[in-house]
DNA sequence: ACTTCTAATAGCACTAGGTACTAAGAGCGA
DNA sequence: TCGCTCTTAGTACCTAGTGCTATTAGAAGT
């Protein structure tokens, strides 16, 4: 690896550590041709926790975190639920969502957190999706929050149309009508 | 913790192990009330690995289950690929990916897979979605494999129209137009 | 040229949570 | 009593560190 100043061997020990939290002081010192302790030193300046501990996050929040995202019933943070009637849920983009050349979000998150809601607002046991119509109407980037609200339209018997739009602060970014079943 | 013999402990250890994997050797002696030792040869003998081999294995588990699933290119496995003609993954379908209660497959998984396979088999840096209308034809239920199928009907400039189609065997259980655009 | 400062390096003692191995005692059936 | 299992104890060693001190290399100032 090449030579550099301190400064930019932090900045780049930062960003590795982040993208491979699992290599050793050794290997960093390797890769940035340093020695053992150089490394040990930057990391205690830089605050970033020795290779165990740092597992041990990663290993954590997969525990937790993961579990409740992926597999929670709305995709979100659920913020306003009047059943049958309206829905409003919270999503900040973050680099697990994103493109990581582009950093815009991949279009599925977007669905997922209206579908997640459109199906969440009808009050039975078993609800699922019968059909969408989705535009998405700007692209949405890293950091942002989406703001998702779901409204029913209709409910006749087992079978509910929901509109769904989606917000940046007062910016429409995502439309989409969902017909959703009851069982 | 009330005295019992090897097999009987050996059995709660493997289940404590499986449900709590963060546990030191000595923490497990004292649940158990026996010597560390002994936690050491029943583990040996129980092919159980020492508390930093599970924490990794959980870490890693994680790191490669949600990026490959989260932020991959494609959601599922690309299994054939004709860039702007045709392209087929496949997914299969795990507890990650259903309600808990019904054991039925999440809408926006379907979306995921069927979005991210409309994007990619398209030949350009950046491919963004711009509008979808989608049909799910019948349930999928835990342990199917969705195949999936994206053929590209139209492509005019930085327009693109993508049919998709996702089967399990020859059963269709969704489908749906996408246009998509480049950058 | 000499001092001063910083960055980098080296060495040592220590830690947690182990592995691998040896040794020894308790309890029990034949 | 012998033989056997189970349990406990102890030692040497390992990894991936922390924390501290001492030393060296190079650049900058005067």
């Amino acid at each position: 690896m090449a030579a550099r100043n301190k400064k930019q061997r932090q900045q780049e020990l930062t960003a590795l550590i982040d993208s491979e939290p699992f290599l050793t002081d050794e290997e960093l010192a390797d890769r940035f041709e340093v020695s053992v302790q150089t490394i040990r030193l930057d990391r205690l300046a830089l605050g970033i926790p020795e290779l165990r501990e740092r597992i041990k996050a990663v290993a954590e929040q997969n525990y937790t975190e993961v579990r409740s995202l992926e597999s929670s019933e709305v995709i979100g943070e659920l913020i306003d639920l009047d059943l049958n009637k309206l829905a409003i849920s919270i999503l900040e983009i973050g680099p697990e969502h994103v493109f990581s050349r582009t950093k815009i979000a991949r279009g599925h998150h977007l669905f997922a957190q209206a579908n997640s809601l459109a199906v969440g607002i009808i009050d039975a046991e078993t609800v699922l999706t019968g059909t969408a119509e989705v535009r998405y109407k700007r692209p949405v980037k890293l950091g942002e929050r989406l703001v998702c609200k779901a409204v029913v339209k209709e409910l006749r018997g087992e079978r509910a149309h929901v509109d769904v739009t989606t917000k940046v602060r007062d910016d429409l970014v995502f439309e989409g009508q969902f017909v959703v079943f009851t069982m």
